[in-house]
DNA sequence: CATGATACGGAGCAATGTTCCGCTTGTCAA
DNA sequence: TTGACAAGCGGAACATTGCTCCGTATCATG
């Protein structure tokens, strides 16, 4: 039997048209997000593919499904860099500054998508979820590095390292007068325990 | 802005059903949202105000002019407590610091404000406008009197500091893994020239 | 008390999320 | 090739919510 359920893999192939159809709603999701923000209207996405109401519905049951989708290989590559060997010369507090650019960076050019993490909004929980899930992980590790090095505090959490880079990135796409990436270094500024080690945007 | 465009005083006292549903609907809405946010469908104001929905509209044409209404007087005790002479032996950043501290509470303890304040909603944009409009020019003169006393860097935008502190607040009460407080402590401990007159970060 | 101005209420329209079910289509075996 | 059936599809229909409009009720004033 080889019917759904397996752990291990493939169970059965889906229809032809299935996957066709889902392939084109990753396409139509990707284009309009970037117009119309991740919380374009879900009829958008299915017009634009081409597709009915149901089968948006069917493929990906929540909204966050799709965004996650649509951003899956970008998200992983953003995990890959964290665990990549850092160049050399390159402190553990100066591997986890680029990192955290790339996160924001992430955040900001995907139209709202820091807005949509962190509302309540129903159905963006489990966004947060596989956000979390996929980078917790891996920025705990660069924290746990800096720590170890003495280059930071060692009473940070990761999680509320990650939540307030993210919660930074909020509207910095959309407001002209507020400058996200500022505010970012300063937050890592007060991570470090000594302020020498802070590279250029430290006066002198 | 309430009256009708005399600059001096009192252009026509307001009808007294119109006094009263307007008192009815601050009662309401500050009610409603303690339990169901700033983003509560306004049905649900206007039906525990006990008035129609024309009504709360005509009152309030936009929900940020109704959440500005309900709160203002927290605003203006903000607004106040910024421009207050700061107690005897209190520097400048510390002054700095309580201030942020209090606009935080002010921020966290009010379902969503943050939120709100930062989402593109229509009709919060007012509302971010009431705000900042307010607290913008009491923030830039604390951030202005630590810079001259050489407390704090000098190079950072009141806007972008108000900002910053606001968008960590966000979920800051409903996902109790996260301490926004922590983080608001790490930017603000960034913002210092010199790492020793931050205090010993107090865990609350 | 009459009358005009003011304010009220809630039906109704529009936008959007979500579900449900009859119909279509791909797949597979005979 | 063909028949049968599971898988999948489409979009109408329903629910929620923001917002407007206008006939009606209420207040203030002479």
């Amino acid at each position: 039997m080889t019917t759904a359920g397996t752990p291990g893999k493939a169970a059965r192939r889906k229809r032809s048209d299935a996957r066709r159809n889902e392939q084109a709603l990753l396409d139509a999701a990707a284009a309009v997000f970037v117009h119309a923000g991740v919380d374009a209207p879900v009829r958008d996405i299915a017009t634009e593919a081409g597709v009915g109401m149901g089968t948006i519905y069917r493929h990906f049951p929540t909204r966050a499904d799709l965004v996650v989708a649509v951003y899956r290989h970008q998200l992983d590559a953003l995990a890959a860099a964290g665990t990549a060997v850092p160049q050399a010369g390159e402190s553990p507090y100066d591997t986890l500054r680029l990192w955290v650019a790339r996160f924001a960076d992430f955040l900001v050019t995907k139209h709202g998508l820091a807005g949509a993490l962190h509302s309540d909004q129903a159905g963006f929980e489990s966004l947060h979820a596989e956000l979390i899930g996929r980078l917790l992980p891996v920025c705990e590790q660069l924290l746990a590095a800096c720590a170890a090095a003495g280059q930071t505090r060692d009473d940070i959490q990761p999680y509320d390292l990650l939540r307030g880079i993210g919660n930074l990135c909020v509207g910095a796409e959309t407001d002209p007068n507020y400058n996200a990436r500022l505010m970012i270094d300063l937050l890592l500024a007060g991570l470090a325990r000594d302020r020498s080690v802070t590279p250029a945007t430290s006066t002198e």
